[in-house]
DNA sequence: AGTTGACTTTGCCCTTAGGGTAAGGTGTTT
DNA sequence: AAACACCTTACCCTAAGGGCAAAGTCAACT
């Protein structure tokens, strides 16, 4: 039996940290003196510290471990395989976004260098008051959570793409978004995946037109936020209000841009005056 | 002036967010009525919001958000350019332990699906009692923090061939490291980077031979922690002690392997019997 | 047997970036 | 004046431990 200290120092991991372990329920002692509470690990839990170890090198959380250790227990690797690959898609989902702060970054950097500030865009953002036609879309409705929106943009607009085509439908214009959530909300969002046709299906709906605060926005989806706050701004000052759910419409396939000022998106405020 | 309710809803962020960042001191109220407690957002700080918005999207700390707008003041964009750098090269490295994590876990799936159990290499590890040669080494010995020993090995190792290069030396071996630290500390390790030469110079010095266990691993180097666990254990059990410090020979060059198995690592632990 | 020093125990406070909730005060509308 | 929306502070919570302190325990040395 090895006391703390010992075990500590063979599997290279802090007293600390096995004692909040022992806590959580991670992994106990093999044996606690009774009288004295000091905890003695056997020499056959190295390898199940140095699988947690793994595991924690993976990224996966405490908590995801000791579900991973509990059916570890029944030697099903299947399961452990499936945990595995949520968790390389959930990696890949972050190395995306890391990837992407990446070229955001050097983005800035390079108008930087060229005397640009870094939010000199806001102040070509500019507001217009137009008035829209109504339009007959075909829609899919879906709570979506902030994480999801980049896989789930793709997901739901190739759909549509594929009952179009399926159905020999006619499109009318390019993909929407309409946000229902009064506000936002990164736990889950009311969202409505549109594009405009002209046949009448069951999946159809009517988009009503009519008066609207509209931006053009030419540049990276990361921007949409300041076109939000600005687009709000205006209809705060213009003495306006929101009267039905704001959308997007995607001008431009974001995946045929080679630089982001070539995606071109606008954004709707149905508004009324107050 | 905008209440915190109305300025929240402009910019997108939590009324709850924008007073954690008036307590921080990151974006205070323009103005605070004193009798209420009020808090009362200029539109002018809309701009900030959305700037400090941008910058949590690259990952930036509120800390060093802080500390960019107090210097965004005096306009020097050189300095925002350096704080971005940094940043980029920090998500840089983080994306590489990512796809780090990618590669180890697909590798980890692939034997499962062949049936070998993850931790399966940790049966295979040996020890055995080895008489070592003393040898010379060209030396330099550094503090280094675990998040450096990527990039560390690399600056240190090739400016020790750099120098056995310009200066016509001998090589002797391959390269080594020497962990001087009596136990792993992340925040900072007492580490000698050596490659064994011939000639006697300024920079080298002695490596004691004698009595050594030696484990060799064959596989990704993440799987060392693995090795001095089995290597510690070792010695606990067959009751010998540690009296100098451990070191890592790279039998191979990592880069000229094409699976984690090519690479060769052999690992010391100077003993003495108890 | 007593002492010293190394080791271990529990307990408490600290970290990020806010979320949730409660009790009570304020502003606006009916 | 009441109702209701909005605002305030205050307190507790998160993940994965680190740091420190007071007190108990173990092994070795005198």
């Amino acid at each position: 039996m090895l006391s703390i200290g010992e075990f500590s120092k063979i599997c290279g991991v802090s007293t600390k940290t096995l004692r909040y372990y022992d806590e959580i329920g991670l992994i106990n002692p093999d044996e606690i003196n009774p009288e004295t509470g000091y905890r003695y690990y056997s020499i056959r839990q190295l390898k199940k510290m140095l699988f947690i170890n793994r595991l924690k090198s993976y990224h996966f959380s405490l908590e995801e471990i000791k579900a991973i250790l509990e059916l570890e227990d029944d030697q099903s690797s299947e399961k452990l395989c499936s945990a595995l690959n949520r968790k390389i898609r959930e990696i890949q989902e972050k190395l995306n976004a890391f990837e992407y702060s990446l070229k955001q970054m050097s983005n800035d950097i390079l108008n930087l260098e060229k005397g640009i500030p870094i939010m000199s865009y806001l102040d070509n953002i500019e507001v217009q008051l137009v008035e829209t036609q109504p339009m007959n879309i075909l829609y899919m409705r879906q709570m979506m959570s902030s994480d999801d929106y980049v896989a789930g943009y793709e997901k739901y607009f190739s759909r549509l793409y594929e009952k179009i085509a399926t159905e020999e439908l006619t499109l009318l214009g390019t993909p929407m978004t309409i946000y229902h959530s009064p506000e936002y909300n990164p736990a889950g969002n009311d969202t409505e995946f549109a594009i405009p046709i002209e046949e009448t299906v069951k999946e159809t709906r009517d988009l009503p037109g009519g008066l609207c605060a509209k931006s053009v926005l030419k540049g990276s989806y990361s921007e949409l936020t300041s076109v939000y706050a600005k687009l709000r701004e205006w209809v705060e000052n213009e003495g306006y209000e929101l009267v039905k759910s704001p959308y997007e419409v995607y001008v431009t396939d974001p995946n045929q841009a080679t630089v982001p000022e070539d995606i071109v998106t606008e954004v709707y405020f149905p508004v009324e005056k107050k």
